[in-house]
DNA sequence: CTGAAAGCGCTAACAG
DNA sequence: CTGTTAGCGCTTTCAG
């Protein structure tokens, strides 16, 4: 890494090295013509800004971390492309920090960020996160924090959340109505927000269809795949066996899909399903998955564009502190008569 | 930020500043006492290096680049998860760039990581890239880079594959075995190595099972979905219509799926389909897909190991300039008879 | 309008 | 074994 350095520059044109930097800059205390010389010399030579000198001067990195569970997750995927189209216009850069919902490793990750890697953090916490106290001695050590998706309520930063009780709500709703008599709800941890409101959503609607909550048909999953297999077949077996089921999150769906296959339950005649997803394919499982569609790309956008806010020290409007994007009901066959 | 910084632990303990730098450092010129007095406090005030300050120093930012064209891809965010496991390891973090397939985008990144904010690149190309001038730009400013899956013949980097030639092969050798007389093929951009080369094997394998080839048969796609959705109902409209259809890439197996609906064809029995793919739920689908499966993680954790070393300046032996793993056909009922 | 000088936090000669 | 010093490349007073 052999750089051109603004001492090159200055050299090369007979100014000091401070001018160049103003001029480069397009300092208003630098002559035009000045200028325009060393703009041209900077290209002609290909100059490029070494980062970690002007971060470590001017104490802020131009990088935004994201901190996420996991990348391979069609929510996960869209909200980055979301985040890094909307921070890389304003010349951010993303750094990305893959927990893979593990606590320790979230907390790992806050505290490293506290060195100064990153100027603020876009994050979705871990299902295993139960406190935000990590979270919290980051933002105190002035690094701007915005939750998305899964926030935490004790932590006072700005969210970006999309409406998981009123959509989980119609989805179970839609299953009511679609005959369902016997609904389970499989989340993940219970304190992970989304899965929580995602059951109170679905408390609500059986609640108000004069349905009764059975524990039994409550589900809560981990983060290892093949225990949640086990389970969802445990509870597809009780003898109050479920006729619908609600999944808070994407990838529960291809566990029920298993499950069901292995007990030779069809979907939806045995059991219909309705499940929180923004897979691209879910129109083309068998069968064709009915999803709450989360506004994945817009929720990351949206929480950028706040994070920028705050590092620009630009007022974030009150109503910014907690955003809610709506999510959709695409209704498919998983949900349908199954005629 | 306000941080704590070595300045202010060598105030603390009346030491100098070298001294508590080595000592955090485990340099063997300190003395075991000063060293432990030097850790517990920097422990108890939770001392965190500033990384700006070591990578302008010691010229190098314990950073690694991965440029790639999409995170919302099977293959890719299994490849990142590969890759950040291995790196991380070693202490460095993952900068993901994405260049959505556009070559413009591409250059500009490699630009911008020539000014040291990573140690090294690990690269897949876009399918518009036809010449690797900008990577050895990147190489010449002493950035070592390996590529992964989507390489370029003139570039001299390390490069981590599968057997794109033979999979595809065995693919197609598949379709015919199982019947299909007119197998059509569906790459991205001609000069995309994965798309040659998975042609290649497609063309291999017709020519020796006495096939003839056709153009007619062969669609190159673009990065635009609409206009490939468009083309492939035309590929399928067609007097010689394919009755059996490889796909080079992921993102091709759902507009084939979507063809097909429209045009009220059945996959398998009107239509053959085995996509390269790493899609977890290919199973799942309907009917389930054929896939030529990836090992993608592998993939990722090999080129990163293999740009580890590089960062080490260890010798990398010459076996590892170009390392191939292979893929494995997963056979499931978009291929078979369709009973 | 331009330049000199100081310093961001850390490391590495080099002395002592 | 510990300290002094210089400097990575850049920005920012402050003088001229």
């Amino acid at each position: 890494m052999q750089q051109i350095t603004i001492k090159a520059l200055a050299r090369e044109l007979n100014l000091s090295v401070s001018t160049i930097s103003k001029a480069l800059r397009d300092s208003h205390e630098i002559s035009p013509a000045t200028k325009s010389r060393v703009l041209q010399l900077a290209a002609r030579l290909d100059y490029k800004p070494n980062p970690y000198a002007s971060s470590l001067r001017g104490k802020k990195s131009r990088n935004i971390g994201i901190v996420i569970p996991e990348v391979a997750d069609s929510f996960f995927s869209l909200a980055i492309n979301g985040i890094d189209a909307t921070v890389k216009e304003k010349g951010y850069h993303s750094i990305i920090c893959l927990t893979h919902e593990d606590f320790k490793n979230e907390q790992a990750i806050l505290k490293e960020l506290q060195n100064g890697r990153v100027d603020g953090v876009l994050m979705s916490v871990s299902s295993e996160t139960t406190s935000g106290k990590h979270i919290r001695a980051l933002m105190e050590q002035h690094v701007p924090v915005v939750l998305f998706d899964r926030v935490l309520a004790d932590v006072p930063a700005a969210k970006v959340i999309t409406d998981d009780i009123a959509s989980s709500y119609k989805a179970t709703q839609h299953l009511l109505r679609n005959g369902c008599k016997r609904i389970a709800f499989i989340g993940l941890s219970q304190q992970l927000s989304i899965s929580a409101d995602r059951l109170r959503g679905y408390e609500n609607a059986l609640r108000e269809h004069g349905n009764k909550l059975s524990s039994k048909h409550i589900l809560t999953c981990t983060p290892d795949p093949k225990k949640n297999l086990a389970a969802i077949k445990k509870l597809l077996q009780q003898k109050d066996r479920p006729d619908g089921i609600v999944t808070a999150v994407e990838k529960l769906a291809p566990l029920v899909y298993q499950a069901c296959g292995q007990l030779s339950l069809s979907i939806p005649q045995d059991v219909k399903l309705v499940c929180f997803s923004n897979l691209e394919l879910a129109g083309l499982l068998n069968p064709s998955l009915t999803t709450v569609t989360q506004p994945a790309y817009e929720m990351g956008q949206k929480a950028a564009e706040i994070l920028l806010r705050l590092l620009d020290s630009k007022p974030v409007h009150k109503g910014d502190m907690q955003i809610m994007i709506p999510s959709r009901l695409v209704e498919r066959n998983s949900s349908g008569e199954g005629n």
